[in-house]
DNA sequence: TGACAACTACGAAACTTATCGTATATAATA
DNA sequence: TATTATATACGATAAGTTTCGTAGTTGTCA
């Protein structure tokens, strides 16, 4: 009984593959100085997570040079529909269109931002099987 | 420095709140009996993580029974509203509108669905400010 | 070269989550 | 009433998360 081949991520590593994503291939120090920004944290505790993570499969770490570099394994996009259909499963029944429907109604949304989403909405359509 | 009002269900005291959502105010025994359908556990771990979500304030507990009836202190959409601004903080940038991309995008929602959709978004722009 | 700075590795503590077993109280019933 | 079934309460444990401190290694530079 293997455990599931990839666990969603949890908030602290979240936090760290955000950092990822927008900067691109990073160190520990690098990755702990932004985030140090908004919640100040010891160096080796970023670390420690980084290291996990890489064991996870979560992250990849090049140790070719002294100071490692990480990256995310997974991109963003694939990690948001990872952690959307988890959410999905969890606590709307399965249904996209469920979360669709109290995603829009929660927040309201700015002019464009409906516009956006019609566009995707008409390419979903189009491409759609009917 | 307080904790959060409140926090996010857990996985397994989703898994609760989702029977006590469909069945309305049930016992230990009935929330155990349909979850271990799916997935066998002992009575007193649902009981030990009941107790734990009244003391979290996630449910209420009618002790004026021998056995104690429990019911939901947050109402299906609100929780999925409170989990849903979560996750969006969390993983999309604070954007509701990459969310409902994203999640447009990743599946392939049926036509009614959309329609459905269409729907919400029409009401949406209608009440909504310009 | 020797001192210092910057890394990684790793152990451990404090929490949380999930699970189970045991003790104990209460109701039902033979 | 004595026994059995059914509750709750509660302690203990294992695993996972997050945090930090210490040890040891490697590169830099005066």
């Amino acid at each position: 009984m293997t455990k599931p081949t990839t666990q969603r991520p949890t908030d602290a590593e979240l936090a760290i593959l955000r950092v990822l994503w927008e900067r691109g291939p990073s160190t520990v120090r690098q990755v702990h100085e932004i985030l140090s920004e908004v919640r100040p944290t010891v160096y080796t505790t970023i670390l420690k997570l980084m290291q996990i993570m890489a064991d996870k499969g979560l992250v990849y770490r090049d140790e070719s040079q002294r100071a490692h570099v990480y990256q995310p394994a997974f991109t963003k996009a694939e990690t948001q529909k990872r952690l959307l259909g988890d959410l999905i499963e969890r606590a709307f029944g399965g249904s996209t269109t469920n979360l669709i429907m109290q995603a829009l109604s929660a927040k309201e949304a700015s002019a464009e931002e409906l516009v956006q989403i019609r566009q995707i909405l008409d390419e979903v359509e189009v491409r759609g099987v009917q």
